[in-house]
This record gives structure tokens, sequence and C-alpha cells, in this order.
RNA sequence: GCCGGCGGAGCUCGAGCGGCAGAGCGGCAGCCCUUUAAGCUGCAACGUGCGGGUUCGAGCCCCGCCGCCGGCACCA
């Protein structure tokens, strides 16, 4: 809200969600007591207007205003209307005034709520059902990370809140649902950084029926159709580089990466003696377990690689505790990755069916637990006993919502688009300007 | 968790070598009946993140703490 007065005329620029709008004040048509009414109104106050439309002198559709009303007064000065508010940790602490006086931040939040809306429409579209299961849990599984812990004070025992929403969706396969998906708050007791937020979104969604390659297609198609409704189009500018969705997207196996990227075969990644080597030639510090050295391998050789939308798929076994083995090679995985950008978009799978596989694949992470790797979760034995009854094949695929969302809105910090990113809490203060806001 | 950078008025920023802490915007009063970051005149208020230290003297140097950002580690 500016406020430009010219003796007996003042002008208003107002602001709402859908844009800017002028208002016109005369003091000759509104009368003394209005115009006061008008002169009293500052930057930031909420104003309700009534008039009639028309053009000024300089050719600007306005509000000619005879009616005016001040519908909520603001008692703190708003940043400077023309740098705004810059400093990071005001605008993530008071997110409201960051709101106010940086639209592109509104822009980025809105973009979000209608690349969520659309992304319901698309599944929605397919069959699909959205379900919410429980964030408070006895067992954390489905993912390797820290869960949070707390307690129920009703049944006295401690609970987990949900590292993923993998292992109940797959319930509600075994109990017939067939299409599900959920779009929830995960949260993972870990680091936090310009990716990571210990709050974030996922989807996941599950398809019985379907196996890893329907996921493939789905998944570009999804993404490339959410890419066409922020942009209009598939390419998707970001800092440097320009990102086409257009489908398909390129597909490479995960060995054959190693292969074309840095002339690594399968033995040296299969052998966890020789992984081990391969950390040392290429001066990464030596990892706690195979799995962990795959993963650091893949991110310095194949992640750099990959800036335009690729499948990376079959990945081996060990790094996918709850995926199904290839048929004919069982040490890798009907699973697949998708990046951009450098970035993880997704990760799916055919799931895992088999009640015998999937137990002893749950003994083998409870030796690496014991071992004292706490982020491997205890294992969920119910799960187990679901699968029991019979799971039909299935698809999952899990989806980063805040990282989908940076990747089309250009941004690079997660913090940019989440509303209310966590940021550690200030020691309590009162200054006097609070206690003046207060006194009426 | 480790390393580095940063922290000054409501906001955006100046302040050589340690020497009276400033400007613009905003606020208040006034002028101005078509402005576009309105303009002009005048006025006031408020400030070095917190706590110590060195010094005649600290926004600046030293120590500790808090917060944010970046990198590493961890992860998605």
């Amino acid at each position: 809200m500016a406020a430009r007065g010219q003796g007996g005329v003042i002008f208003f620029d107002i602001q709402d969600r859908t844009g800017r709008f002028q208002l016109f004040a005369r003091k000759n048509d509104l009368g003394d007591a209005l115009f006061a009414v008008a002169k009293e109104i500052e930057r930031g106050d909420l104003v309700g207007a009534g008039g009639f439309v028309f053009r000024t002198k300089t050719g600007e559709l306005s509000l000619y205003v005879r009616t005016l009303e001040v519908l909520g007064k603001s008692l703190r000065p708003l940043p400077d209307k023309w740098s705004g508010l810059q400093d990071l940790e005001k605008r993530y602490r008071r997110r409201y005034v960051d709101l106010i006086v940086n639209p592109h931040v509104r822009d980025v939040m809105f973009l979000r709520s209608k690349i969520v809306a659309e992304m319901r429409r698309f599944i929605d579209a397919r069959g699909f059902s959205e379900v919410e299961t429980p964030t408070l849990l006895n067992v954390a599984g489905g993912a390797t990370a820290r869960p949070f812990m707390t307690h129920s004070n009703a049944l006295d025992i401690p609970l987990t809140l949900r590292i993923a929403t993998e292992l109940n969706l797959k319930r509600l396969i075994v109990g017939g649902m067939e299409r599900v998906y959920e779009i929830g708050r995960t949260f993972r007791n870990e680091g936090i950084d310009a990716t990571h937020n210990p709050e974030f979104t996922m989807l996941e969604l599950y398809a019985a029926y379907w196996d890893v390659n329907d996921m493939m297609r789905f998944n570009e198609e999804l993404v490339a159709h959410l890419a066409r409704t922020v942009h209009g189009g598939e390419t998707v500018i970001r800092g440097e580089d320009a990102i086409s969705f257009a489908t398909p997207f390129r597909r490479i196996g995960y060995l054959e990466a190693f292969e074309r990227f840095a002339g690594i075969e399968r033995e040296q990644l299969l052998d966890a003696e020789a992984a081990q080597r391969l950390l040392h030639d290429y001066g990464i510090p030596p990892s706690p377990t195979h799995a962990h050295a795959l993963d650091k391998l893949f991110e310095r050789i194949v992640e750099p690689e990959l800036l335009q939308p690729t499948f990376v798929y079959g990945y081996p076994v060990l790094l996918s505790p709850l995926a199904k083995r290839m048929k004919d090679d069982p040490e890798l995985t009907e699973r697949y990755e998708l990046f951009a950008a450098h970035m993880e978009l997704s990760n799916a799978f055919t799931e895992l069916n088999d009640p015998d596989d999937q137990r002893r694949r749950f003994e083998l992470q409870m030796l690496e637990r014991a071992a004292g790797d706490e982020e491997v979760p205890p294992p969920d034995w119910d799960f187990v006993t679901a699968l029991e009854y019979g799971m039909p094949p299935t698809a999952g695929i899990g989806i980063g919502v805040d990282r989908l969302v940076m990747m089309l809105t250009d941004n690079a910090s997660i913090r940019d688009v989440l509303l209310f990113p966590l940021q550690r809490p200030l020691p309590p203060e009162r200054d006097a300007d609070e206690d003046d806001a207060e006194s009426p």
C-alpha cells in the first residue's frame, strides 16, 4: 500500500492476492470528513473503498473513491518500499512480512500450491485414492533415517514420527485398495541445509499390477505435465541450465552409468572390498558399509553427469531392501531413481512381495543396526505378516515434493519453497516497541 | 557436529589507521486538486546481537556466547 498525496488529491496503491490497483481520492468529492480518513491511511493499512472505475490523466485504470473505510490498522512500519526485506533470517522468522513486501515469495508459494493441486488432479484422474496414514508410529520404517521420538501420555509408550509412508501404504495394497497415494509430511531427525528440512513433504504412490516400467512412464508424464502447468512448456530454466522435461526421459542402467562415465565395472562395485578400494582411488574417506560406499561413488561419479532428466535403473539389491529383484539378474532390483539438474527427484521400484525374502532382508538390517548404524530402522515384523496374506505385484514411487517445487520454480534452497522453514528459536526478548504496540 | 563468513535506526546501507555513529526510505508538522519510489520546507525519534576484556578512547582489536548464511559430515 503506497500513498501519494497531492494536496486535495491522494493516490493509493492497494494490493491483494490478485495484484495491485490504484485508488484516487479527491477532497472536493469526498467531503472533509472522509478526506480526513483518507489522509490518516498509511502504508500497510487494510482498506475498503467504493466508487467507480475510470482512467486517470496518465491512462491508469483506477477507482474514483466515493466511500472509504479503514478495515485494519497497521501499527508496525513495513520494510522499505523500494528495497523490501532482504535479511534472510528476518524473512524466514517473520514470513508474514516477507509475504507482504516481496511479491516473488507469494508467487512461489502460490505456485507450490498449484503444483500440488495439479499433482492430485493428475493422479486422481488415473484412478488413485488419496489416503492418510499415521504420523505417530511404534516403529518408523520404510527408509533409513533417524526418527524424531515422542511419547504418548495416554498409553505411556514411546512413539516415533514417521520417516516414510511406505509400509502402511503397502498394507493398503495387501488390503486390496490397489491404487493409493499419500501426499504427506515426513520427519527425519537429521541435518539441515539447503536441500534438507527436518519435516518435508513426500508423495508416495502404489499401484497394484504395475511394474517399474509402468511407473517410469507414469513418472515422466506426471513431471512433464507439471512442467507444462508451471511454465507452459517442457523447458525449465534453472540457474544457467535449460532443462527439458519433454518425454521420454533419458534412461541409463545403474551399472552402465559407472561403466560409461568412469569405466568402472560391475565386479568393482558389487564386491564390498573392491568398492572400498574405489573409494580410496577417488580420495573419498572409507565407508562403514558397502551400501554407503556405493552411494558415495554414485554421488561423485554419476550425479554430476545427470543434468537433463534421467532414469537410472537397476539398483543393486544391497541398496534396496524393499525392492523386487530382477528376474534375470538377482543381484539387481527393478528400481530406478529419476535425476534432473544433478538432484534426485524420485525413487521407484517394483515392490518386494515375497514375505520370506522380506524377512531375510529385515534380519540383515538387524545386524547392521546391531553393528551401530542408527539410521537403519528396527524391523516391522507385522509388515512381513501382511505380505504373508499376499500382496499383488505392485510398483511404488516416492517423490520429494519440496525438491520438485525447487526444480520447477528455480529455487536453490528448500527454505524458499517452505512457508515456515525450521529456525532455531531466539532467546525470549521483549522490546519497548512491542509494549507500545499492545497498549490501546 | 566441524570449518569459514556475517550480525549497526522499523527497512536498505555508508562510517581509512581505534578518535563526537551518518544517509536515503519510513515517522511527525506544514505546502501542494492527476501522482507512479511523487515533490518541497521544517522537526523529532531511535541504533552497533549478548556478555566480558585491552585501551585515555572500541561498530572496528581480543575472548566467550547466541543467531543466520555457506562449505564439509549426514541425509531426501
